[in-house]
DNA sequence: AGGCTTTTGGTACTTTAGTATGAACTCCAG
DNA sequence: CTGGAGTTCATACTAAAGTACCAAAAGCCT
C-alpha cells in the first residue's frame, strides 16, 4: 500500500516534471524562432516515447535485482534426544529395555506381556530386574528416573 | 554474473533500437522535408534526454521494492510450557492436582502422604478420584498422560 | 564341549495400588 | 441456613505390583 502510494508520488513529481520541461522547451523553441509548431507535437511525442521506452528498459535493467531479506522465524520445538551414555551405563539387556519402553508408556504388566507375547511372571522377572539396575523400587519411579536421564521420552 | 551479462545485452538491444528509431527519423525528415540539421540534433538529444530521465524514474520506483523472505529457523528447548487449558479441562481440586504432581515424581502413596501429612487412605482417595476424572486406569497410565498433555513436567 | 549371559517361565509370598462405601468436617453460594 | 463440593479418614476387599528363588532352554564366546 505505502509503495503505491509512493510511486503515485513520484508518477505526479514526474508529471510536474514533464510540464516543465515542455514549457522550458517552448521557451527554447521561442528563442530560437522555430516556427513550425507540428516540430512541438513532434517533440512532445518523442519526449514521451523515449521516457516510456528509458522506463521499461530500467524495469527490464531491474528485473532480478530485487532485494530478497530473509527474516528468520524462531520456532520453539522440543525435540528428543537420547542420552546413550546415560542408557549404557544401565546395562540393561535387549528385552529390558523393550520392557522399559512399555513401561514408560504407562503399560501394565499383562499389557506388556500380551504387546511382547510373553507370560506375566517373565514380565514381572524383567521389571524385577529392571528396577536393581536403575537403583529404583517401583515402576512410577523409574519411569521417573527413564525420562530425567533422558533415555526415554 | 549473469545479472550483468543480461544488462549489457539489454543495453545493446537498446542502443541498436535507438539507431533504428534515429535512421527512422531521419526517413520521416526526409520524407515530409524538414531542412533544418538542427531539429534532427535537438530531437536526438531530447530523446536521449528523456530516454535517461525514464531510466532515472523508474530506479527510483525500483527503490524500495524488497522481497521478504521468512525462513523458519527451529530453536531447541527443554523449557517446559504448562498447557492450562488441558489442565482446567480436567477439572482437578487442589489437592488433586498436589497428588498429581508427586504422583508424576515417582512417589508411592505412602510418600505421598508423609510429604503432605495426610494418611494414606486420604491419598488413595485422591488417586482414586484422579484416575476417574484423567479417564485412566492406573498411576502410570496417570502419568503418561499428564506429560503428554503438558500437565506437568 | 563347557561356561557364560540372556530369555523365558514357574511358584509362593509380601507389598502396594486401586475400588467401594461410608462418615465426618469445612467452606461457600444461593 | 442449608445443600453441594471439597477434604479428610476409615474399613474391607480385589487387583496389581514386586520379591525371592528356582529352573529350563537358547545363544554366544573361547
Amino acid at each position: 500500500m505505502t509503495a503505491q502510494i509512493k510511486q503515485l508520488k513520484h508518477t505526479a513529481l514526474y508529471a510536474l516534471l514533464m510540464a516543465l520541461l515542455i514549457f522550458a522547451l517552448k521557451w527554447i523553441q521561442w528563442k530560437y524562432l522555430i516556427e513550425d509548431h507540428s516540430t512541438e507535437i513532434y517533440t512532445g511525442l518523442i519526449a514521451l516515447l523515449f521516457t516510456a521506452l528509458g522506463v521499461w528498459i530500467a524495469m527490464q535493467l531491474a528485473k532480478g535485482k530485487v532485494k530478497t531479506v530473509v527474516v528468520e522465524k524462531e520456532v520453539f520445538t522440543t525435540e528428543f534426544v537420547q542420552d546413550e551414555q546415560a542408557l549404557a551405563q544401565l546395562e540393561l539387556t535387549n528385552r529390558e529395555y523393550e520392557v522399559l519402553e512399555l513401561l514408560v508408556k504407562g503399560a501394565s504388566n499383562a499389557e506388556i506381556a500380551d504387546r511382547l507375547c510373553l507370560s506375566i511372571s517373565t514380565i514381572k522377572t524383567h521389571v524385577s530386574n529392571l528396577l536393581v539396575k536403575m537403583h529404583v523400587k517401583s515402576r512410577t519411579q523409574a519411569i521417573e528416573k527413564a525420562r530425567r536421564l533422558k533415555i526415554l521420552p
